[in-house]
RNA sequence: GGGCGGGUAGCUCAGUGGGAGAGCAUCGGCCUUACAAGCCGGGGGUCACAGGUUCAAAUCCUGUUCCGCCUACCA
């Protein structure tokens, strides 16, 4: 008897938004997110790779950390120790330019604040309305450790990223010098190279004359260069030519006349010139480009800053001081115009930097700038991933790894602006030695002077981000965490940080804990619009997930973004998708209930699992059976971070076996009068719900934890109990094999009936006749079940040969067939039509397979089993195809009587 | 310029040497007492194109083409 209390206590149809916010309340409350540090256990950890304070969750971060989230859940249930350290990142310029256009609203600007008051503005902002995004995290369930949330700027890890600046400086590994950057004159600081991005753009090129300054008769009177930011010709020290470039052998070491400045600069030699490109002549501006910048110090030419930091000109752009770049460029042309020295302009593609940030275009400037050394890191952090100590998973990106870690540049890691960590080094105002210190010091070492000014940069936020492995675990504190959770298990993070942000992690996690981070990086796809472009709110296509988690609810939202994450490909997310999956917890749900409306009144107990074998229902032995292997597979796919397989097979199983077989199945004797039968129908249905709840737990925590606590017996939180482990005992081919028989008979016969019109509520009588002894005892053991899913009142099984039913139409199988009787309403030339159909089919297959088996090669270089496959697909088709025939005869007789 | 990934059903994508798959959409039939957010059934594909390897190719190789991304100091 269904019991009236459950009824009541599950509603027929789930509602997230009544069950989401309890649980994770409950689990905070109870510390179940506090890792554990028990010394039996072994260990899984990570840390979030930490968003930007200033940041609002998007579709990026739920895929990243639903990922994350799935595998600390996993491994937690799994027994393991498991940490997952969450935090936010202080996210230097994004951060500082949020709160200047804050000020900006209010019509001031940074300067009127000054440093230390506009730092005090930055922090009051972050307590007031920065890390929104951990309470983001927590509706997206994360089962973070919150009592050891960290920020790039908190005390422990400022003085984890003062240790690490002043380590490698005394290790000669962090420099100061004068070079190219890329700078970014609206943010007014100096970028590293990969914080400029590239986008291609429709330039022109210009084709200026530098005239000789002496005269001369046997050569021509000028030399034409070809640029496309022609203003920075006001910085120009030289003309370069290739060294055999015959049209210019004769000018090399000759001075020209610069024009609109009148200043004399040389024709160089230099290799790099491509005789090919333009005029085979490249004027030189040292401070301004970083080709140029080489030729320079390979040439021994001076260096022109032309540009301030707000690229406006100098003084040394002389008439032109004081105009900005593109008005320069306009005024260069214009003037250059009217002397007669410009030759031609064409239109020409070319690739501009832009600042990451703020997409404003950089202008390569001379500065003083912090570098750090790579290479001595590189190294080891490029042996470590081809040693495997660290694998990347898809591991396809090993080889870009490689190709950025061999090519890569010595970091610029200083950045002109105030919010940050400031760089650690003083300069001693009297004698103007250099001093880094872990702490401010008092006077110069050198000369005593105590008037020290502090140098103003701060660090790249990459900087602290990069030693986030470790110095959130308490370094350089050797603390229990370090000793325990490092090399962290598995950093999972979007692959376009690979360089920003693990590659560096890499290197100093190797060169200050002299082991690798992380044991597994999983970088996962970008999630992109359904047309495949990037999502970006100026395009309008973003998929907000706060906006569908309130629509369709967290589980749904995090199990589509789990069936989606296929390694290696990106994600074209259409919010359709997510509707699917929130019918599916639906599913989940109705199926839990009904398993509830079956047991009996409270004590149905989960006591000791009886034996497979003792089940009477291949039907049940079938459904656990399965379970084993789909539990096997979970795991599996979990290890091997195929989650969209682990979703998937999940998916699959539930609904299309456990729902669309097995508990139809088992409603004859859940409802039934034999005890014995129902209380076995009650623990198989119970069992599974059981297990399969617990796998999908990491997927689904919210409904699942509901779920689980309507169960029966004591119950603590789902999120703390054992994920399954396969049951080999209940591993059963020969139920399989039956029931899979019973699934093509039962499709036949509703095809059959579909097909021929008869009503679905319709009880009909049939007649099964088996073709061997076998499937004789096969129709007659499971003749219940066929009748039950195939809407059958009557299965009448005579024996062999005893009945060739006429008036019928016939659902013909490999040994055994099924007679619906036609009753007068179907059409028998419709099932002549149907039945030839089936006949030109099969004996295509036929042909086909026959043809492969004349074939010699096939006979003798195929392996046995699949030659043996063949033959036996010959004996089937024949036998169906006679079949065929003899019923087809047969109507046809009908039809001519 | 270099590199990587992709082109499979109307859409989104699995499948990586042996009889073309899933979800969604679509069409037809069902309110069958867990679920209409459901159930049952159907239709739909020269696996981008062209060569090659193989007994056998969506799958491996070569070329072509289209799309996407990353990278780059031809001014």
């Amino acid at each position: 008897m269904p019991d009236e209390a459950f009824n009541k206590a599950l509603p027929k149809a789930y509602d997230f938004r009544e069950v989401e916010p309890h649980w994770y309340k409950e689990w905070t409350e109870k510390g179940l997110f506090v890792a554990t540090f028990d010394p039996e256990r072994p260990y899984f950890s990570m840390v979030i790779p930490p968003p930007n304070v200033t940041g609002v969750l998007h579709i990026g971060h739920a895929l990243n950390n639903t990922l994350q989230d799935i595998l600390v859940r996993y491994k937690r249930m799994d027994g393991y120790n498991t940490l997952w350290v969450p935090g936010t990142d202080h996210a230097g310029i994004a951060t500082q330019i949020v709160v200047e256009r804050r000020l900006d609203a209010e019509g001031q600007s940074r300067h009127d604040f000054g440093r230390e008051k506009f730092i005090e503005k930055v922090w009051e902002w972050k307590a007031s309305s920065g890390g929104k995004i951990i309470e983001q995290l927590k509706a997206l369930g994360c089962s973070c450790d919150w009592s050891r949330e960290r920020f790039t700027m908190d005390k422990g890890l400022s003085r984890a990223v003062r240790e690490v600046f002043v380590c490698l400086y005394e290790e000669g590994l962090i420099y100061r010098g004068n070079y190219i950057i890329n700078w970014c004159p609206r943010c007014r600081t100096a970028l590293a190279d990969i914080e400029v991005e590239h986008k291609q753009t429709e330039g022109r090129l210009w084709y200026m004359r530098y005239p000789l300054a002496e005269k001369s008769k046997e050569i021509t009177k000028f030399i034409t260069v070809a640029t496309t930011r022609p203003e920075t010709m006001l910085g120009d020290t030289a003309v370069a030519v290739h060294p055999e470039d015959p049209r210019y052998k004769d000018f090399v070491g000759k001075d020209l006349m610069l024009p609109l400045i009148n200043r004399r600069i040389p024709v160089v030699a230099d290799a790099v010139v491509e005789p090919e490109f333009g005029t085979g002549a490249v004027k030189v501006t040292p401070a301004h480009d970083l080709n140029d910048f080489e030729i320079a110090k390979r040439q021994g030419l001076q260096s022109i800053n032309i540009f301030d930091e707000n690229a406006i000109l100098t003084e040394a752009a002389g008439q032109y001081a004081g105009l900005d770049r593109y008005e320069a460029r306009d005024q260069v042309i214009a003037d250059l115009k009217k002397q007669g020295l410009l030759e031609k302009e064409e239109a020409y593609d070319l690739a501009v930097g832009i600042c990451y940030r703020c997409k404003t275009v950089v202008e390569p400037r001379l500065s003083k700038q912090w570098f750090v050394k790579v290479a001595p890191l590189a190294g080891p952090a490029l042996k470590a991933v081809k040693d495997k100590q660290t694998i990347l998973v898809p591991a396809s990106w090993e080889r870009t790894y490689d190709e950025w870690m061999t090519t890569i540049r010595d970091w610029c890691i200083s950045r002109q602006i105030w919010w940050g960590h400031r760089i650690p080094a003083w300069t001693c105002a009297a004698c103007g030695e250099v001093i880094v210190a872990r702490e401010e010091p008092e006077a110069c070492p050198k000369c005593g002077n105590t008037d020290l000014d502090q140098e103003s940069d701060v660090l790249d936020t990459w900087f602290s981000s990069a030693i986030w492995p470790f110095s959130t675990l308490g370094w350089p504190d050797k603390t229990p965490e370090l000793e325990i959770f490092y090399p962290t298990s598995v950093l999972i993070t979007s692959f376009d940080i690979l360089f920003f942000w693990v590659a560096r992690m890499m290197m100093m996690g190797l060169h200050f804990m002299g082991d690798v981070p992380f044991k597994h990086v999983y970088l996962h796809a970008l999630i992109r619009d359904i047309e495949g472009k990037k999502m970006s709110k100026s395009k309008g296509n973003v998929i907000d997930p706060l906006t569908i988690i309130e629509k369709y609810g967290t589980d749904a939202v995090r199990f589509t973004l789990a069936a989606f994450a296929a390694q290696g490909r990106d994600i074209k997310l259409a919010e359709e998708r997510i509707d699917g999956y929130r019918h599916f917890v639906n599913k989940i749900w109705n199926a839990a209930r009904f398993v509830l409306l079956n047991l009996k009144t409270g004590e149905e107990a989960m006591a000791e699992p009886p034996e497979p074998d003792s089940f009477s229902d291949p039907s049940e032995r079938w459904i656990l059976s399965r379970l084993n292997q789909v539990t096997g597979n979970v795991r599996k796919a979990l290890d091997e971070f195929d989650f969209d397989v682990a979703a998937k097979e999940l998916y699959q199983f539930f609904w299309h076996e456990y729902c669309d077989w097995y508990l139809e199945l088992a409603k004859p004797a859940l409802t039934g009068a034999e005890p014995d039968r129902q209380d076995a129908a009650r623990w198989v249905t119970l069992t599974v719900l059981d297990h399969t709840l617990r796998l999908f737990h990491p997927f689904m925590p919210f409904v699942t934890e509901e779920l689980w606590h309507h169960l029966p017996g004591q119950r603590d939180h789902i999120m703390v109990s054992p994920f399954p482990e396969p049951v080999n005992a209940w591993s059963d081919a020969r139920a399989e094999g039956i029931i899979k028989q019973v699934m093509e008979v039962v499709s036949s016969i509703r095809n059959a009936r579909s097909e021929l019109g008869i009503h679905p509520g319709a009880k009909i009588t049939v007649i099964a006749l088996p073709h061997s002894e076998k499937a004789y005892h096969f129709l007659d053991s499971q003749e219940n079940a066929i009748k039950t899913l195939a809407g059958v009142e009557t299965l009448d099984l005579p024996r062999e040969g005893e009945l060739r039913p006429e008036d019928t139409a016939a659902v013909i199988l490999e040994d055994l067939e099924v007679f619906i009787p036609l009753e007068g309403f179907v059409d028998i030339k419709e099932e002549l039509q149907k039945l030839t159909k089936e006949e030109k089919k099969l004996g295509k297959e036929l042909a086909k397979t026959e043809a492969k088996l004349k074939n010699e090669n096939f006979l003798f270089k195929a392996p046995q089993e699949i030659v043996q496959k063949e033959r036996d697909k010959i004996n089937k088709f024949q036998i169906k195809l006679k079949k065929i025939c003899s019923h087809k005869e047969t109507l046809e007789g009908i039809l001519r009587s």
